[in-house]
RNA sequence: CGGGGCGUAGUAUACCGGUAGUACGCUUGCUUUGGGAGCAAUUAGACCGAGUUCGAUUCUCGGCGCCCCGACCA
């Protein structure tokens, strides 16, 4: 896209309203703008790094045999109330609305009696067993405190993918795959290296959960990781006990500030018993299902990598999830050399595949360059007088600095081999 | 929800009981052209309401909104 037709600007300074980093150079780099508290839009740059990690998590989940599905924001109290997760004194988080023709809903934050109800339809016999369905939904919860920029937000993108199974052990068995495919996940959104599988309290459903906390000053968690195992444990839930059955030894594990980057949860039967989630096993016996779920927030998971990666420059993005692979900056001015050399590049590169942001317009460098670092586009291809002379340009990592002269032959995916800049 | 702070141009900020200044941005002209350049001109502002006062953007009260600490965080 040439940078020419992009809508959104940059500024040069952080909005006075905002103390979170990736908040802060988000909203800098036009990326996102905030509505209200907790509140945030994702602009083009924004929402094309969004859907990025979207399609990760969409092929990871596909991959561990979910079935992608969405379904509504609006709840249907009666539901809630089955399971005693409608009341205030309950769930103190709802937003709730009314219907002009009578009664009450709420805005959901989340989907376990939805989707239980669903399934009710649609699983009778074990042969209709295991079912691992899942979705992108905005969530709801209306907190008293939105803070850390769109890392708590009351209005957020999450993948809650439900699990139901046989038996315990059959529950037990993809739970392990997903936890699997969570770290997948995050390794492939850039933050493999500072994410630890957490044990952490279960809340009501069970003693523990597994929380995937990711290593960073902006973290609201405390948890203590054990290097060698790469795993951790979370301060809340850190007693001799615990570390007496996790086989965790105190002198071992490192205090250090995370965030919460997801969460999976053995549900047991929770859901199933009370919505008459029901099965008939291979004797006729009628059992419920066994349930569990598990939630990442891509748009959390977007603010986390923004803390991570981030420099003092501004955004730093892995090539995975970038908006673009290659931010081609033309220092020429409409018509001259430069330009046409710049043009005919970037029509090249289109026309190879690669997702291209074209700076086209008559700006000066400096400020080019200052933009550039900002937005953290992986790759900056340099067009100016020496490329016109040459042929070479000047290729910039953006997370390294490192800056290497590359012939424009070489600025292609490559056939067959892992392809450079291609997404 | 407890405590604290703050609302001034598109953005970031300053001063003041006598209707507001700066920087960036925007628009225009000239210069400049590899790290947010320079000069000049232009554009644009006191969250809402009530009170005190001759006069309120400034003081008081209420509302709304935003931020921070804590609590909370299926």
């Amino acid at each position: 896209m040439r940078q020419s037709a992009l809508f959104t600007k940059t500024r040069r300074e952080a909005p006075a309203d905002e103390v979170a980093k990736n908040a802060q150079l988000l909203v800098r780099a036009g990326y996102i703008h905030k509505e209200m508290a907790g509140v945030y839009s994702y602009l083009p740059l924004g929402l094309r790094t969004l859907n990025k990690i979207v399609q990760i998590i969409r092929e990871e989940m596909n991959a561990i045999g979910g079935q992608e599905l969405i379904m509504t924001a609006l709840q249907d109290k009666d539901l809630w109330s089955r399971t005693d997760r409608w009341d205030d004194d309950k769930v103190d988080n709802w937003f709730k609305t009314s219907f002009k023709s009578g009664g009450e809903t709420g805005l959901a934050i989340t989907h376990e009696e939805p989707l239980t109800r669903i399934m009710t339809e649609h699983i009778s016999s074990y042969r209709d067993l295991p079912v691992y369905a899942y979705q992108f939904q905005n969530k709801f919860r209306n907190e008293l405190r939105a803070k850390s920029g769109i890392m708590r937000g009351k209005e957020f993108l999450m993948k809650d993918l439900y699990s139901f199974s046989k038996d315990d052990a059959e529950h037990k068995s993809f739970y392990d795959k997903a936890r699997a495919a969570y770290l997948k996940i995050f390794e492939r959104a850039g933050v493999g290296d500072q994410t630890y599988v957490t044990f952490a309290s279960g809340g009501i459903f069970s003693e523990f959960s597994e929380e995937f906390q990711t290593v960073s000053e902006a973290g609201e968690d405390t948890i203590y990781v054990d290097e060698e195992k790469r795993i951790a444990i979370n301060k809340e839930v850190c007693t001799d006990e615990a570390l007496a059955k996790l086989g965790l030894e105190k002198e071992k594990l490192v205090e250090k500030k995370a965030i919460e980057a997801g969460n999976t949860f053995n549900l047991g039967t929770r859901f199933s018993e009370p919505l008459g989630l029901l099965y008939t096993d291979e004797t006729g016996a009628r059992k419920p299902v066994v349930m569990g779920s598990y939630g990442i927030g891509p748009t959390r998971l977007m603010g986390i990598i923004v803390e991570v990666l981030a420099d003092e420059k501004g955004l730093v993005w892995p090539e995975s999830i970038a908006p673009f692979a290659i931010h081609l900056v033309s220092l020429g001015k409409s018509g001259d050399d430069i330009s046409r050399i710049a043009d005919a590049l970037y029509d090249d590169l289109v026309k190879a595949g690669v997702e291209v942001l074209y700076d086209d317009r008559d700006v000066r460098a400096g400020e080019k360059f200052a933009e550039s670092d900002l937005l953290g586009i992986p790759k900056r291809i340099v067009v100016g007088k020496e490329a016109v002379e040459t042929e070479i340009f000047e290729v910039v990592n953006r997370a390294t600095g490192k800056v290497s002269k590359t012939p424009r032959a070489e600025l292609f995916p490559s056939e067959g081999g892992p392809a450079s800049g291609r997404v």
